[in-house]
DNA sequence: CCTCCCTCTGAGAGCGCTCTCAAACATACC
DNA sequence: GGTATGTTTGAGAGCGCTCTCAGAGGGAGG
């Protein structure tokens, strides 16, 4: 069995070079690259990826960073969606992926990564303002796209979504109903995600002539934030909350629930996100649709482009997100 | 900027030998490994892992194979609690881990994961029992530790738990609390966790003198298949139910409850898996634990265990369970 | 017929590391 | 003092691949 180009190189008559042409696409005449084609078609020969990247500098290995703590990383379907999106593009492009985790700190992490040097480059979800890892992958050589990213990303590349108009377009959906003590569960203070929707929050109560700040308690994404809180909200007397995403909506929803009000009738929710738990609700959960598995595909692509023609300049996708409204605000509605 | 090992041989006056045996731990005077390690304190030296996987064959990278269709992965936590058991050891001791999932099909990821060449070894989900992924894994020479075993693995070193007399117990539970007409939600036939848990229902059904067959139903361990088959069970008149996993069991409830029915007073309500979701539901989940962190955890370990001494054999871990008793089926406890 | 150019191919130099082998030196024993 | 034994080190041969360079061969143009 051929294990190595020199073995395929003799058994085809031709040389190294010339096979390795033939697996790579270089110039080769019809006739020789279909003798070593044939050969290779016999034989179960792969290429050996250590050699390839030493010899190349190129292993098709690409990294996915998700840096989260593991409550997150459990509650939050998000991170599985996302890693879905990306590896759908990935399997088809690449020859793997190296996932990084939150089990070590931030600058560890950034070490590992930055020392293994098998990678061509690598996928972030950049949930933080204030991130040595980010930081430290954009300073480095590695080709980087980041998932969300922070307004200092200046000359980054990466895929991301209009927080703040969106949480302004929730917010608006549940004034538009009639509600005036409307709430805000936000999500965790520090990240970009967290702060934009609450800056998309409180620009459409001023909008409204609605006091921003009464009914603002800090969550963190997680469901049990969202019950803690959702608890505050209704002492304080909300008639519709705005979380900062589902699993936060559906703590929050519990804690209504367990106080004996109606959804949506004392109180409307609504969530953000759109993940699988949204429309499991009962009811189900009007939220904001982000198109989770559409960004890790794209992010993907963006850096599989970024790889191909790094001279391209960095790559930036805003995706779309779009209301779903379900009966959660309106309760008439059906399904 | 030393970047090879010949800069920091040139840097400490050694020779390239000593400074490897240096970072590798060979044997050096202590006096020049005292010099040497202080030029690599100085400098921000990374050792190139393409270049040492092709002089040693290893890469300290291991691969983690689940290959599961997208909503199983989505529904249900468990695979997340693995990869992060897994990664939680891998994070200390190996540089990589690379995830394959199910984009492709079995074969096609067989080729790429032993094409690769890069991981020094394999832990793989393996939930089939008919699974050429598994199957080409344990023929391959690639090191590879199953996560759940057929039991024609005979040879294989696996990490597992004894989903037959799990199943028994929970049903037992059922049965001893009076109740006759226990149904039982199977998990995806064809898997090894769901057909052992069949039998082990069905086990105890037939101890306890009742019919074993009358209240089964298949499932696929999602959610959707949950409410599906809790309809069919209702209609037959049951008055428990034991779901093969804790997804399925919150489809379940969500279908008991849309009849009109009190658990556990009407219908008494059991999953397996004991994840996140099922103290959330309400009432809370009476269900089978199974610590999938630990099982992360413990199969990490045991690859780990099988690269250093691959002469100690396969490596076996049987797991324990726990019957974790909640409101689902005795409603009078709090909590 | 000679030159120029283009296509196809092979030789060979690395990529950065590990590991074997043997040399150099120090220590112990008879 | 001579031999045996042990410890520390350096030289150098690869690991399997990519890629540059130059040579061989053939066709076109003058």
């Amino acid at each position: 069995m051929a294990r190595t180009l020199d073995d395929l190189a003799e058994l085809s008559g031709v040389s190294r070079a010339t096979v390795s042409r033939v697996i790579n696409g270089g110039s080769v005449s019809e006739e020789t690259r279909r003798r070593v084609l044939e050969v290779i078609e016999g034989t179960n020969y792969r290429p050996n990826l250590a050699a390839r990247s030493l010899a190349s500098g190129r292993t098709g290995v690409v990294g996915v960073v998700m840096h989260v703590a593991p409550p997150v990383l459990f509650e939050d379907s998000y991170f599985v969606a996302l890693l879905h999106g990306v590896s759908d593009v990935l399997a088809d492009r690449a020859s793997g992926m190296m996932l990084w985790l939150g089990n070590r700190s931030k600058e560890e992490t950034l070490d590992r990564i930055l020392g293994t040097g098998l990678m061509d480059g690598v996928i972030v979800s950049a949930d933080n303002l204030d991130d040595p890892l980010v930081d430290g992958l954009l300073a480095s050589d590695l080709p980087t796209v980041l998932i969300g990213h922070r307004r200092s990303d200046l000359t980054a590349s990466y895929v991301d979504i209009d927080n703040i108009g969106a949480a302004d377009t929730v917010t608006t959906h549940l004034i538009d109903l009639g509600r005036t003590r409307v709430g805000h569960i936000t999500g965790r203070l520090g990240s970009v995600a967290g702060e934009d929707r609450l800056t998309g929050y409180r620009r459409a109560m001023q909008r409204a002539g609605l006091e921003p700040e009464l009914f603002v308690v800090e969550g963190d994404f997680t469901r049990p934030t969202g019950v803690a809180a959702a608890a505050k909200l209704l002492e304080l007397g909300v008639d519709a909350i705005f979380c900062a995403n589902d699993a936060t909506a559906s703590g929050a929803l519990e804690r209504i629930n367990a106080a004996g009000l109606d959804v949506p009738k004392d109180v409307a929710l609504a969530g953000f996100d759109d993940l699988p738990v949204a429309s499991e609700l009962s009811p189900p959960l009007t939220t904001m649709r982000q198109g989770v598995h559409a960004q890790g595909i794209e992010s993907a692509s963006a850096l599989l482009s970024l790889l191909e023609s790094p001279e391209g300049g960095p790559r930036r996708v805003l995706l779309p997100t779009e209301l779903v409204i379900r009966q959660s605000t309106v309760g008439g509605l059906s399904g």
